[in-house]
RNA sequence: GCCCUGGUAGUGUAGUGGCCGAUCAUGUGGCCCUGUCGAGGCUGCGACGCGGGUUCAAAUCCCGUCCGGGGCGCCA
């Protein structure tokens, strides 16, 4: 016989032999009656165990299974109004596939709460749960609906190396690794490669793949190894055009999750709000206005961090009622280290780079970059760059590279933010951190 | 890199010098219970991260160390 979901027996005639399996989450005993609750992906079902029907030893042996093994029962469907599914099974075998050990590292069904580093030592069991796995099943949801997108607007999908000889931004942040006795690193950004096809005419690319930061953080928002989504066009007129695709892309992936994923939505109380095109764009320069008009001060140069990036995402919140919106215009000298970025014809003080900010949080990174060699190579002198290390790079900017630009969009973030996580973390199966290589 | 905070049964906690041979819950073992679904009742089990120090006395104070959680910087 072929082992069916919970949800699926619901179908069945009532008397139907079936076979169903999963984790038995808890014994109800109650004197000669017992009731076995099992789960499967798709739900818990209840066998019903009475002493009478089906013998002492094996009531005994039944009621004495450690919660959390793996059981598999053949029995016969019954129709009843007191379970949540409808039904239950009264059992003609029930067979132990893999006992659990006692006492379980973490209870799935305790009403008492395990903190997150015990949950994250015993993730297997820790997603168990329902509301967790939900979160990756909107996780998956989400990247089909990125894809989704990327296929409609004539993306192709690439995939460039991670393991890479120099980095998008400096060497603080970068992973070494020995490489056949030569100095790698881990990719923080496909940045350069994504450029680097532009050049060759691929003209819209996108990339889903993991990116590495080495930076030594304890944040809500930050891990080393997080899901990096990067898309790059050529032929713009400017920055508006990768602004327009970046909102376009957040409103469709946001509407597909909305459609395909509704059910699981609610499970988890999550009501999404969809943006309407174009989001509302604030150049940097008037985000310090409206933190000053709020009484904002500071000691040296006025900047957004963390806590003014909280500020007005509230403000454009209460204003004009979005959770999305650009930060533009971001000053060439906050974004010093960026060498490629392009800067305003009528004041290189200014970059065409943005952030777009979803819920008083970072979430994209992106701009026009500079296609122009000469101006691209008196940029990274400017900031003493060594030429050599980047040559590979810069060979591309010599033989016809098309105007161009796009993004970086932190996924684990919008899903964080899209589903209200607390932490970053609860929406990676196995987070990394610098606290953290295991599991 | 700077700063804050915490480590007590399997899990989550109370306890800030003697009242602690450590609280409560959850879990787990035993017993009772024939419709439970946060079942209920009775009863048992189980812990002070590690190493030094102060003190008549340390879970509690001090130093070091290891392991968590978080803030800033930085960023996606």
């Amino acid at each position: 016989m072929n082992r069916i979901h919970a949800k699926d027996a619901v179908e069945l005639e009532d008397g139907c032999k079936c076979k169903l399996g999963g984790w038995l989450q808890e014994t109800k005993k109650l004197g000669g009656i017992a009731f076995l609750k099992i789960r499967d992906r798709t739900g818990v079902f209840q066998v019903v165990l009475s002493e009478d029907e089906i013998g002492e030893e094996t009531f005994q042996e039944a009621i004495e299974i450690p919660r959390e093994s793996v059981v598999m029962i053949e029995g016969e469907k019954k129709a009843t109004d007191q379970t949540e599914l409808g039904f239950e099974i009264v059992p003609i075998s029930i067979k132990v596939e893999s006992e659990a050990e006692k006492p379980l590292p973490l209870g799935v069904v305790d009403k008492v709460d395990a903190e997150m580093g015990t949950r994250f030592d015993n993730r297997f069991l820790d997603l168990r749960k329902e509301e967790k796995r939900l979160i990756f099943e909107i996780r998956d949801i989400l990247l089909d609906g990125l894809r989704d997108f990327f296929n409609q607007e004539d993306f192709i999908e690439i995939n460039t190396p991670k393991i890479v000889a120099a980095g998008a931004e400096g060497g603080a942040t970068l992973f070494e690794l020995d490489y056949y006795g030569e100095e790698a690193y881990l990719a923080q950004s496909p940045q350069l490669y994504k450029q680097m096809l532009m050049a060759s005419g691929f003209e819209r690319v996108y990339e889903i793949a993991p990116a590495y930061r080495a930076e030594d953080f304890a944040t809500v928002r930050h891990t080393s190894e997080f899901l990096s989504l990067d898309f790059e066009m050529s032929f713009i007129e400017g920055s508006a055009d990768i602004m327009d695709m970046t909102s376009y892309m957040i409103k469709h992936t946001l509407s597909y999750v909305k459609e395909h994923g509704k059910k699981k939505l609610d499970r988890l109380g999550v009501e999404l709000e969809i943006p309407s095109h174009p989001f509302k764009k604030v150049p940097y320069r008037e985000c310090i206005a409206i933190l000053q008009e709020m009484g904002r001060e500071w000691e040296e140069e006025p900047e957004i961090g963390t806590e003014e990036e909280k500020v007005l995402g509230n403000y454009i919140k209460e204003e004009f009622g979005t959770d999305f919106f650009f930060i533009t215009e971001f000053p060439t000298r906050v974004k010093e280290g960026t060498f490629y970025a392009m800067r305003k014809e009528y004041d290189p003080s200014l970059t065409t780079y943005f952030d777009l900010e979803y819920k008083g949080q970072e979430l994209v990174s992106g701009g026009q970059r500079e296609h122009r060699y000469e101006i691209l190579v008196d940029q990274m002198e400017e900031i003493g760059i060594d030429l050599g290390d980047f040559s590979s790079y810069l060979e591309p900017f010599k033989y016809g590279m098309p105007t161009h630009g796009g993004i970086g969009l932190g996924v684990d973030r919008l899903l964080q933010q899209l589903l209200n996580l607390d932490n970053v973390r609860e929406g990676i199966l196995f987070p990394r951190d610098p606290r953290r290589l295991e599991p």
